[in-house]
DNA sequence: AATGAATGAGTGTTCATTCAT
DNA sequence: GATGAATGAACACTCATTCAT
């Protein structure tokens, strides 16, 4: 019944949303609000638990992509976690969207925010595994500029620009990421 | 008035959320609520001219540094438009954020979408004018990618990670988008 | 509570006028403003629903009346019509009157209106059926005198003048009514 | 200006109803809502000295008319009456059905009612005048009948059925008042 | 006298939440 | 547990009225 809830919130919330009604959300569920508030003490608590879903399986994908960096070269790796991505079912930014803005104001906001941090901190972490091979000054900066790049880059591609959603894209993508990483500070 | 109006408006909801109401607007205007609907038909009129002002800056300023392309190296162009955008006051990616979800379901969206649009159309066209300075298979592409990476950027610094927001993180975005532009497609 | 709500706005609405709000109304009828907005989707539409059953509860007086003048003489159907209509409890004119020119403005008009028209259709009918006792020059002109007439007198009655509500009076009436219906169009 | 006012709150009450904004109604008078409440103190005197005007111009037109009662048949009287009133400039019933109701709930109300009681109490008179040619038995009752059939006819005729306000109409509504005073008592 | 921008109390209506069944 | 009718605080918005110019 939780998940009917939250797939049936999900779906009302990009198509209305977030002043979509409760009532609404507990119709598309097939369940009475009576029951919604069984599972959910507020409207609120529903869109935290989406966005802290949300967050934990993109935090779960991008951290199994880039722990083959040990065994793969890195482009390969980066090329693969952008095409994973990319794929729209895996991401959907019309949902955080919604949801981000809401969520920002309410007490729970501490445990679903820090969501790009924790990107940050596996990705500086791989960047130092991976030695001279980066060519980066200052790790925290380059995670924090990395992360923003590829979510937004990522997010724009499926939500506004579907046509351009193309392999060509994830290329051009891992290649500016590429070419950051390696290239020279001067 | 109308001004007195905006900059309350955008004070309140940053600071509240779209949610904020009419009257505490107008309160924090120093005004009436019924002076605030004879110069906005609806709260909804508020948050779009609102938004309509923001871009309008920002491509402005966008428009500005990128004709300098012609008489500067691209570098330092890159370099002094960066600078600027992350100059805290010239950019309000929150009040964007609290916007834009809103003011998208608003019969006003098609006037106020076409924003990143038009910044990739100003960047396709400089690029193009660069000739064989730039290494680009595709400037549709490559605009699309440029654009959505130094506005997100732009944006985290100055909302989520001031602490980041110093010369060096400019210096590391020119890289990052240099890097690109000029890279080998190999 | 459908009742109750339209009970109270009835009592309401005489006594305040149209301009009573649906608070008092449903304060009136010992429910909260929600719950009246479950059953009626606005204030006009109580209105509508007020001035339909009340129109609805005159047609039928007035047709089962008139269908007796088959098998009784009609001077004593007039008589026992009239002395019905005018007790006070069968007719609400105060209502009748504040709402009628609210309703007027809804685009329930079109169902609300046709109410005199409806008697007028019946008397004609009537007065066809009673065949050469009439002396009228006119069944269309002759019914929508008598219609406004009648009606109008019993509301006066009821409504600005109660100490004439006498026996007498509907006596008068029922003379007025059949003497024009006799009388000889010379 | 005072006539401006009235003349453009007349048709502005008559085409939006009473809920008409004391702004429109000075925007059609051509003056500014300011000048509007220079002369008069509030949106209800407006509607109080549009109905006593309205009053007083039918109480003179009918008073006159039956003043020829002493030296003109009566039921000639009555023809011309009837046809003058039947004239639609006469009478303006929709503005009177839009301002009776709100203004009966001013504390102008007393000012304003006691309409129909003067014309009862000048037909009154009239038919005591009138002597044996009047066969009535109570000239009270006779005269309430006799002025709200009357006025609610007309009423009727000019603003539901203007294709109904035809000579032969004057001339029925002539027959059955004169064949009530005249027909016996039995 | 005339103006009309400014006021703010008051309205109809919505919707998250509760609780008796 | 599940239900959904009932609740009422809160909101966007209107408009009669005022008053500085």
């Amino acid at each position: 019944m939780v998940e009917a809830i939250l797939e049936a919130a999900a779906r009302v919330f990009v198509k209305e949303g977030y002043g979509a009604t409760t009532n609404r959300i507990a119709a598309a569920a097939g369940v009475s609000v009576g029951s919604l508030y069984q599972y959910f003490p507020s409207k609120d608590a529903i869109a935290v638990e989406l966005l802290r879903r949300y967050r934990e399986s993109l935090v779960e994908l991008v951290g199994n992509a880039l722990a083959e960096v040990e065994t793969t070269p890195f482009e390969v790796v980066v090329r693969r976690l952008l095409a994973d991505l990319l794929r729209a079912e895996r991401i959907d930014p019309g949902l955080h969207r919604v949801l981000i803005e809401q969520v920002l104001r309410t007490p729970a906001r501490r445990e679903v925010t820090g969501f790009e941090e924790r990107f940050e901190e596996v990705l500086a972490t791989t960047l130092r595994k991976m030695g001279k091979r980066v060519k980066v000054r200052d790790y925290e900066v380059a995670s924090f500029l990395l992360v923003r790049v590829v979510l937004s880059v990522v997010q724009s591609a499926v939500v506004d620009r579907p046509r351009l959603n193309t392999p060509l894209l994830a290329d051009e993508l891992a290649r500016l990421v590429s070419a950051y990483v390696e290239s020279d500070p001067a």
